[in-house]
DNA sequence: ACTTGACCTCAACTTAGGTTGAGGTGCTTT
DNA sequence: AAAGCACCTCAACCTAAGTTGAGGTCAAGT
């Protein structure tokens, strides 16, 4: 048997990339970034312990609804560190984003409506749509792209 | 009158800028990326055709439910550059996005669901749950920000 | 002894969507 | 004539979320 595959609840970032999808690369990313973490053994080699599977597909499901991983983090640290964290803690960090989605959901709705009927109807052009004058919510900010973001307050533009 | 408030049905970039909440810099950007056109005076000043608000305000609108530039461009392109483009014009822009926006929703809204339910119950760490394993559609791509995509292959991770 | 495989580090590169700054033109106003 | 303003170009920089590659370690198999 190759010492990789030992029978640990303790895996290397080989398996952990194969079972989550996730590539070695963005592994390490993560764990500098300080969103999972793992021990060494011997050799140098990064030990991750089975729950990092579930941090990932968090993280990789919250990336995929638009949520910076800064924000993400953010969630992550929520969890307990000490122990695995269970199902209660889960939904706790799972509850923040429950909100998030419904305003984006709703967002959404109403550009989809209003593409019907707003740019249809001229109204693109002035200042009086949705559409065209979003101070409400959802806004960009700063160089870089622009995602789905938890609540942040508008730059100037002047 | 100062000559940049000439009231012909051309506006420079500054007036543009201040009526489309578009940074100047901005405005520079898309006419690179051919997004929009101008045309110039003789000091060399960019003249915008009035239909430009509406093409920053569709370009704007459509960056905040995700769209990168290059599909708005690809939609934009659409558009009759010799004529001022008509309401039918824009409807028939704005149907390629509410298919896209459709789509995104039906994600959002299963996602959401699934956070109240798969996080809980403990599968968010096995390959059965959509939102862990969602070969279905908006899938990610190479190096750089993720974002809403209108149909996209996957890559692989080997 | 040597090659293979899995892993390590660190620096540099990538894409998207811009921003920032340096240096220049040309008109108007003082 | 000097200052101010609106604009111009071009190159360099920025963030996010990684990827790519060079060079190195360590254990197992041939």
């Amino acid at each position: 048997m190759p010492h990789h595959l030992k029978s640990t609840d303790q895996l290397p970032i080989g398996q952990v990339a194969e079972r989550s999808g996730v590539t070695i690369s963005a592994i390490h990313f993560y764990e500098r970034e300080g969103l999972i973490f793992s021990t060494r053994n011997a050799g140098n080699h990064r030990q991750f312990s089975r729950d990092v599977l579930r941090r990932l597909a968090f993280i990789r499901a919250s990336q995929r609804v638009g949520i910076p991983l800064a924000n993400i983090k953010e969630a992550l640290d929520e969890l307990p560190l000490k122990r695995t964290p269970k199902e209660a803690d889960w939904a706790k960090v799972g509850k923040q984003w429950h909100k998030v989605l419904s305003a984006q959901i709703e967002y959404l709705v109403r550009v989809r409506d209003d593409l019907s009927t707003c740019i249809g109807c001229g109204c693109l052009s002035f200042q009086r749509c949705q559409l065209v004058n979003p101070d409400d919510a959802m806004s960009t900010e700063g160089p870089g792209a622009r995602r789905l973001q938890p609540g942040t307050p508008r730059p100037d533009r002047t």
